[in-house]
DNA sequence: ATGAAAGCGCTAACAA
DNA sequence: TTGTTAGCGCTTTCAT
């Protein structure tokens, strides 16, 4: 790659005037702007990002970070981030960070570092300190998962509300034994949707029995499987299940086909995401929609303005109830 | 962010001899390495990789360039990648380009920019002269796509030969009406596999109808869908189906379920990939297996080679025929 | 309108 | 063993 000097040498101009270039100051006579530009193309010179980084701080470079790639979940949250980002003159870098905090410090020493200009987060906070010393200094957002007791700004819905109303929809089909297929609870989310799972047993005065509750570590159809296959191992079996993922409602599906039991006569099942899969499945699912695009926009939006030194609120945006055939 | 200078200066010594503790010099005394150890945890200090890479033109950052995240294919080989990498402390971003020329040129200049070391392209080649432009001076290697005539180390697998061995496993069950879903050629691989096709179907004396070849331009589930509806609205309809990918054999798998059709009596299908929704589909999907996690170590350590500027050979690894329910 | 020079944070060569 | 100095590529005063 050519330099700054470089060019300048061959522009007969001195550095700091092709700086000027680049940079469109308007202090620039056009004879002298043009022989500038011509030497750029001559050499097919790239403005090194990392001095003017060292200089500017500003990299237009945004981090993502994820637990995991392989959850569709966040496929198209991803979409909505680039395609604003892009539109707004910013590039993406994604990290998965398998919620492992020195990877996450890594990252976030990308953001200390001006490599990047900010992050938006969509891990589950497993390291407060660490992140709230981060964002007093740099821009940051959540999305999805936010830290309840924080002040870091973030984007998502309501979790407790959208599990409540899916497990009442079981209820309202005459499902009294209704099972719960939880994620890690150190996911808040996890947390929120037992919690409108309780709420709605609870409401029509239906016990919250443990034998009926399982909670996975992975978020991969293998676990659903697992869980359910533990379910039906039950004397008194459930015949409902509210999985709060259509991955593991998907092998929790499975491995109700598998042992000949009719979805939703026998067992009735409803997921959480509506993933592209979800409607793949035979029966087809039955799921809470999130508006993943549309967070992944407000996400992106909401660390732009962060990072131009604006004030941006919290949203908890609107999910909805897809019926569909597995209920 | 505490800078190298006030560590050096609450330690009592130069910015020289801060330097050599963080990179691990071993001429230090150990009573200065301890001081300067001391001042780095009291004051919090990171070291600002900007101020390093403009002195050492390293920053330990790979990029992996895809062209989209939601093709699960992808997802194990970046595991593999990740694992290898984190293993010989090199990070990895991740870098969607839709395939899209302008935003791989932007990944493409972060190289030049020694923002970061090397990148795994897992991009067709949309812009030849580019990417050799860029090969030439930086470190790059491809996985699974890679440029037939060029001089850029890749590991793949033998795309024709797997597609030859599913259409003659299909041919073999008895099916002699083999429709093709393929995807976009832009693609090697699809280019590929359909000749790996055309090879087993010519073997068997079968003849190659393009009224039983489709190619789709999205790998989504609708893709699969709709390729396999206009192929079952054919006067003569195949008995038999092989996609190039399992998230188009699941599309196709659905709406031959869906219009009450049996597979695999009716119509066999078999996949590509061994994605794990392919085990949950049913009747469970026959596909080839490729060693995705493998390509994705070795194309680590391939490219970390490189960086260490060894030379590295091309690798073309084996792949599986799973036979399931589907065929 | 343009150039010279300083400095962002770091490391390597050289000196002591 | 440690410090001094120069310089990576860029932008921004301050002069001219």
């Amino acid at each position: 790659m050519a330099t700054i000097q470089e060019v300048a040498k061959k522009a007969g101009v001195s550095a700091a005037t092709v700086s000027r270039v680049l940079n469109n100051r308007n202090s620039v006579k056009e004879k002298t702007r043009m022989r500038v530009d011509q030497a750029i193309r001559e050499l097919n010179y790239e403005p090194s990002v990392l001095g003017r980084n060292l200089r500017n701080s500003e990299s237009r470079l945004l981090l993502v970070l994820i637990p995991s790639i392989s959850n569709p979940f966040y496929t198209e949250i991803i979409n909505g981030i680039e395609d604003t980002a892009i539109g707004k003159g910013y590039n993406i870098l994604l990290c998965e960070t398998d919620s492992n905090p020195k990877r996450e410090a890594i990252y976030f020493n990308m953001v200390r570092n001006r490599l990047a200009d900010g992050i938006i987060l969509m891990d589950p906070t497993v390291n407060r300190k660490n992140l709230h010393d981060l964002a007093c200094k740099h821009p940051i957002i959540q999305c999805s998962e936010f830290d309840e007791n924080g002040t870091i700004s973030y984007v998502t819905i309501d979790n407790e509300l959208a599990a409540y109303q899916a497990v009442k929809h079981l209820i309202k089909i005459g499902k009294k034994k209704v099972a719960l297929i939880n994620s890690d609870e150190k996911f808040l989310y996890a947390r929120e949707r037992r919690s409108g799972y309780e709420k709605a047993m609870k409401e029509f005065g239906l016990p919250i029995e443990s034998k009926w509750i399982r909670s996975v570590e992975q978020l991969g159809f293998e676990s659903g499987q697992q869980a359910m296959r533990s379910l039906l191992n039950e004397a008194d079996m459930p015949n409902a299940v509210f999985a709060v993922s259509d991955v593991l409602a998907i092998g929790a599906l499975k491995e109700i086909n598998s042992i000949g039991l009719k979805v939703p006569e026998d067992i009735a099942i409803i997921g959480f995401d509506k993933i592209s899969f979800s409607n793949m499945t035979h029966p087809t699912l039955t799921t809470i929609a999130q508006p993943m695009y549309k967070m992944g926009c407000i996400s992106a939006t909401m660390i732009i303005d962060k990072i131009r030194g604006n004030d941006v609120e919290s949203l908890i945006l609107d999910h909805e109830l897809i019926i569909r055939e597995s209920t």
